[in-house]
RNA sequence: GGCGCAUUCGUCUAGUGGUUAGGACGCAAGGUUCUCAACCUUGAAACAGGGGUUCAAUUCCCCUAUGCGCUACCA
């Protein structure tokens, strides 16, 4: 059988990485067996659902490069056969109508309410207590005809258990005893969740259905639907949490934007190294390697090797170097540094366009120089940002200069004011602008001036860069040019500053 | 409260009935250097606790603790 899975996103806000990482296994899955990798977004409680939040999730799927085989199914496009569906287990016996007037919600946080009242009923509750479970269809018939308004539950037996041999966690069981009668149906007739998850599942040929571990007891409610739908349930795979710093849940609410994939998108971060960190989240390969393609990934993807305990995404909202996981940002970095040049350029040119530091010669005419120049600075970089920031003045004349570089490298050497304008001059008449003229010049105004080579040269990356860090200042010359080196190194304002 | 799942360095993880418990990030020290990275070398850093089983347990079993999940006419 062909391997179909989906990813199944509720649109209350934005993807946020658990949910990634939840579509990166199933893509992952699905390519690894030729399988089809389906996208549906499952907007049945319209209350919370919104259209942003849709945009949101598609926006960062995308970037991630998760484009879903077929067409995105819209869960409540279906609504009305999940209700036919529900309504056939009626008339089958295999649900019931619950007349039980609907619970209004108090003032409470409903889920802290839900919690309290389960405190109270401790373990003795039973499951079939409902008056309503054994009504004779007549009676139950009649109410129904007057308009008396009533939920459908599934009349799950009274004795007997589900299991389930879950694709991480194992083989899994639960008694019926612990599963509620579940309501299929609500008084208004909106269909419910696990209706919703398991119609639509098999509607769209579902084979294997990878998630999140905190959906694990909803599959034996939604196991029992399949059984009364008289449908065999699809593969089961559960995936580990992934949460925030001291083991604790991983929230919107508290933690804010470093949860969303568009955050990383905005900040710079490679699509293919935040995959390759999002994949070493609960997964491992079994090597000692961390680096992986998207291939390799695909490749090399198991079950087996994903881990049945929580992961914890690190970071420190106290801490600006820290703002996400460090090995995130090291992937990054990594990624920058090292992957082909030719696939770091568009990136790069992205980068610069949405920051105006664009100019359309870096694709023909200055191409090479554009290369190389890349080539240079991305050495010491963790973000595509870090293109339009630090190594801003390698394509433009309006940079900032970093006040603690002036002190340091300039203000702290008060020759240099003169050495540098000095050394302008001298780079005048030199006519072979490349590295070895350049440094036999530097080093012999050097030994003229009796101070060493990095006096001159850190001075000088103040006044060309405007920064104390970066790349090596010879070759730096050569990229940023002979006039416009001269032109900076005569320059005042920094010295002004 | 009930049910379920989990527990190896700070974090991500490898691994085995007998290992100096391995790697990566981060951290520290040193080397290199025009700066900072990168790179190289080195270092500190873990089997939650208690019982069993066994000649031998980090590994198998039980208990405890801790964390997480579920416990809705939410998804």
């Amino acid at each position: 059988m062909n391997v179909r899975v989906r990813f199944a996103p509720s649109p209350t806000g934005y993807l946020h990485i658990g949910s990634a990482r939840t579509a990166l296994f199933n893509y992952l899955y699905a390519r690894h067996v030729g399988g089809k990798f389906l996208l549906r977004i499952e907007d049945t409680d319209l209350a919370r659902s919104t259209e942003e939040s849709t945009r949101s999730i598609l926006e960062g799927l995308e970037w991630l490069g998760f484009q879903p085989d077929e067409e995105i199914v819209f869960q409540s496009d279906n609504a009305d056969k999940h209700r036919q569906t529900a309504l056939k287990l009626l008339e089958e016996g295999k649900a019931y109508r619950d007349f039980t007037k609907k619970e209004e919600p108090g003032d409470k946080d409903i889920k802290a309410a839900i919690v309290e009242k389960a405190r109270q009923q401790g373990g003795d509750k039973n499951m079939r207590d409902n008056p309503f479970r054994d009504l004779s269809g007549e009676e139950s018939d009649a109410r129904a005809a007057a308009g008396e308004p009533f939920a459908v539950r599934l009349k799950v037996a009274e004795e007997g258990q589900t299991s389930f041999e879950d694709g991480v966690y194992g083989m899994q069981e639960r008694s019926f005893a612990e599963i509620e009668d579940l309501v299929l149906l609500r008084s208004d007739g909106h269909p419910l969740y696990n209706l919703a998850v398991v119609c639509d599942d098999i509607e769209m040929g579902i084979t294997d259905v990878i998630r999140g571990q905190d959906h694990l007891t909803n599959t034996h409610k939604q196991i029992l639907i399949y059984r009364a739908l008289g449908k065999e349930p699809p593969r089961f795979a559960h995936l580990p949490l992934i949460l925030a710093p001291g083991g604790k849940k991983l929230s919107k609410r508290i933690h804010g934007e470093i949860v969303s994939m568009t955050t990383y998108r905005d900040a710079g971060f490679l699509a293919a190294a935040f995959r390759n960190f999002l994949a070493l989240l609960g997964w491992s390969a079994g090597e000692e390697r961390e680096i992986y393609s998207l291939e390799e990934l695909i490749e090399k993807f198991s079950l087996e090797g994903i881990h049945r305990n929580n992961a914890i995404f690190n970071f420190d909202s106290n801490n600006e170097r820290r703002w996400t996981d460090d090995k995130a940002i090291w992937m990054n970095a990594e990624y920058i540094r090292t992957m082909p040049l030719d696939q770091l350029i568009p990136h790069v040119a992205r980068e610069l366009k949405s920051e105006k530091l664009w100019r359309d010669e870096y694709e023909d005419d200055d191409r090479e120089w554009f290369e190389t120049t890349v080539d240079l600075i991305r050495e010491r970089f963790y973000t595509l940002k870090d293109f339009s920031g630090q190594g801003r003045a390698f394509f433009s004349e309006d940079f900032d200069f970093d006040p603690k570089a002036i002190d340091k490298n300039l203000k702290k050497h008060p020759q240099l004011k003169e050495w540098l304008p000095e050394l302008a001059d001298r780079f005048e008449s030199l006519e072979n602008w490349s590295h070895d003229p350049i440094h036999d010049l530097v080093s012999r105004f050097c030994e003229e001036k009796e101070t060493k080579f990095g006096v001159v040269l850190n001075g000088a990356r103040v006044l060309l860069t405007g920064q104390a860090v970066g790349p090596s200042m010879l070759a730096a010359f050569e990229q940023i040019g002979k006039d416009k080196t001269i032109m900076r190194l005569k320059s005042r304002i920094a010295w002004n500053q």
